[in-house]
RNA sequence: GGGGGGAUACCAGAGCGGUCAAAUGGGGCAGACUGUAAAUCUGUUGGCUAAGCCUUCGGAGGUUCGAAUCCUCCUCCCCCCA
């Protein structure tokens, strides 16, 4: 995997770059959508490709392990030649896991028992064989398994958590080092920077991760329920201490007003489920604002979904019909949101990526945080 | 013609003397959702001058300190036998 930082923006420290994978490119700042069981819920693979335009999309190492599991991915021929997803593809490590299933876990130095959400099956995640199985599903990118710590979190708590996130890092560095992947074509790993809210230990954790020089670094244990400013506070303070020439990945963030934000602060990849789950749950992102189309307000408005969205939903279809599909529970109503909400999320850090390189970043981001914070 | 059962809030449906403005579903209205245990979850759903009061359980009377609940008549609906 190879970065390109192409330039920077002069008024904040928003960078435009590119990211050269095995299975294509991806322009940065980016935005991944999360396909956690090796699929985008509700949306095809064609249309991840031809109409939302994705570079990148997510799977989940826990949620593959145990569902359809490694003997199967295997003998498919990895992540990409099962789902049919030809495109670049990162695997999260579980740590999100540790976070989000934390009382069907129990978590010592050696990694995280989990008790299975499908059958409670009990199996023992270490980052030596979290790097093992992600060597088998076969993303471009992979992550090392960390505790991503919960919010709020006391000072004690995370600076013990950010120790084991850092020893589970040197084991999960020795164990990728001496395995080779599967499939011919070259996997990279990126570390996690944790510290919860506390600014010495992001500093602490941040310089640890830097020390490391892998490909791309991550940043994690952040949206998980603190208050926006202190996001913001962490990622400013993290991207001044990892390496300039590295991606930047801000795990699971977030809102449009969170990435633009984030973006202005240095990071150049993000991924969450938002436009995909607010999408399924009858929201709308759009660069007016929110729409819950649940609301009885759209039930006679036959305006397009979106008479700015990039998305042919966008244009194909209008509120009084989605609103329609949703109140009747049926199907297409979330996939024709969520496709919305994804094309939308792309053409956001499409729009960003343009403005960097006219060096307008910073008061089109302004504008535009603003228009987002509306609820239509 | 004879016998039996029933009418409860938008719908379905509990309740069968006070703790009932009335369980529970559904529907309606609104909210939440940030490296996905989520096509999920939460709140709310008679009125008002709102920790109180007023009008509600097919209709009209009655019994009782007190009735959605007991009695009488009326109106409709359903089932069984002829």
């Amino acid at each position: 995997m190879q970065f390109e930082l192409k330039l920077t923006d002069p008024l904040s420290a928003a960078r435009r770059g590119t990211i050269t994978t095995a299975h294509g490119i991806i322009e940065t700042p980016a935005f991944m959508p999360v396909g956690t069981a090796g699929a985008v819920k509700a949306v095809h693979m064609r249309e991840i490709r031809n109409d939302i335009k994705a570079q990148i999309i997510l799977g989940n190492t826990y949620h593959l392990y145990l569902r359809p599991g490694l003997e199967i991915l295997a003998k498919a021929g990895g992540l990409h030649k099962f789902n049919g997803w030809s495109g670049p593809i990162l695997t999260d490590s579980g740590g999100y896991q540790v976070y989000s299933l934390t009382d069907r876990r129990k978590l010592n130095s050696e990694g995280v028992m989990f008790h299975s959400h499908i059958d409670g099956s009990k199996h023992m995640f270490t980052p030596e064989n979290v790097m093992d199985i992600q060597r088998v599903i076969g993303a471009d990118i992979i992550m090392a398994f960390d505790e991503c710590t919960p919010w709020p979190c006391d000072y004690d708590y995370a600076s013990k958590s950010l120790d084991l996130t850092h020893q589970w890092l040197k084991r999960c560095i020795s164990r990728f080092g001496k395995t080779e992947p599967h499939y011919g074509y070259e996997q990279s790993l990126f570390p996690i920077v944790q510290g919860s809210t506390f600014r010495d230990l992001r500093i602490r954790s941040a310089e640890e991760i830097a020390s490391h020089n892998a490909d791309g670094n991550a940043i994690g244990g952040l949206s998980v329920g603190e208050p926006a400013e202190q996001m913001y506070e962490m990622t400013e303070l993290v991207c001044g201490i990892l390496p300039k020439a590295k991606p930047r990945y801000l795990m699971g963030v977030g809102t449009p007003a969170n990435i633009l934000e984030n973006i202005a602060l240095g990071i150049d990849m993000f991924d969450c489920v938002m436009p995909t789950r607010n999408g399924r749950n009858g929201m709308l992102f759009t660069s007016r604002g929110t729409i819950n189309l649940r609301n009885e307000k759209w039930k006679d408005d036959f305006s397009p979904l979106d008479a700015e969205g990039t998305a042919y939903v966008d244009h194909e279809y209008s509120r009084a019909y989605v609103k329609h599909l949703f109140k009747a529970g049926e199907m297409l109503g979330p996939m024709i949101a969520s496709i919305h909400n994804l094309a939308f999320y792309q053409w956001l850090v499409h729009e960003a990526r343009k403005h960097i390189e006219e060096g307008e970043f910073s008061s089109w981001k302004t504008a535009m945080v603003k228009q987002l914070s509306v609820r239509l």
